[in-house]
DNA sequence: AATCCATGTTAGGAAAGCTTACATGAGTGG
DNA sequence: CCACTCATGTAAGCTTTCCTAACATGGATT
């Protein structure tokens, strides 16, 4: 739970997110144009990555590197993102929206705000 | 060791590590210029700091909070990072300059180039 | 042949970072 | 009390990085 935050922190500027993902500038704005990843902005509208939006866009080079096209892609994604199957879930959508917005907020504090000695530890 | 790298992997921004430490760019840079980090570069010759960086600014920072100076703070540093005592080492300077040739190297490399899939996990 | 898709490329502008230099207020020693 | 030092603030001028928007393109698909 707390390790969500961790992943859902936008550290990482564009240029370092090239590096780790080798993807253009192009490629990640274009994955983002369909939604597949939704990087945080800073004030002065730079994207902002987290480690998670890593995770996705390597992901995502797999699946185009198997031949697969954005819309297969993105139909695998939201099958993935799907609320719970209805059996099991008991929550109402406004018990979910609750939740997401939460964890909007969170990760939005962890962006501005700064980390506790010792917090880093967890990042390695 | 490996681990190493990772804490030592120049992923941050200016920006953000202004943010995860509340110190000014100004106070970042003036560390620096004492060498108590040495951030690395990008090709335009933007900072780029590693968690290890943060880490050591979160340090100074308690220090100067307990009302250290930075002639103290450097003798601290110098001291953790005193070649380790002469009984114990084995190296000559020749192989100690090697390993950490290499250490830089493999630094570098980590900077430029992408990572494998699942190698993210690592960081969190 | 006409389209579509994923990506490249370019242009123009804005944000963020760099260095250098000077300013300043809190301590410190003479 | 004056002169200094130290840690930090601030401003100017410049470069790099990132942004959006638009058009270009080569390989599939129809």
């Amino acid at each position: 739970m707390s390790r969500e935050i961790r992943r859902t922190m936008p550290l990482l500027s564009m240029n370092i997110v090239m590096q780790l993902t080798e993807l253009s500038a192009r490629q990640i704005r274009y994955y983002e144009e369909h939604h597949l990843i939704e990087p945080h902005r800073t004030e002065g509208n730079r994207r902002m990555f987290s480690l998670n939006d890593v995770d996705t866009l390597l992901e995502i080079k797999d699946y185009l590197d198997q031949g697969m096209n954005m819309a297969k892609i993105k139909k695998l994604f939201a099958k993935k993102n799907e609320p719970v199957s209805t059996d099991e879930r008991d929550l109402s959508d406004s018990e979910l929206r609750n939740i997401m917005r939460e964890e909007v907020r969170q990760a939005q504090r962890m962006q501005k705000s700064s980390i506790r000695r010792g917090d880093l530890s967890r990042f390695y």
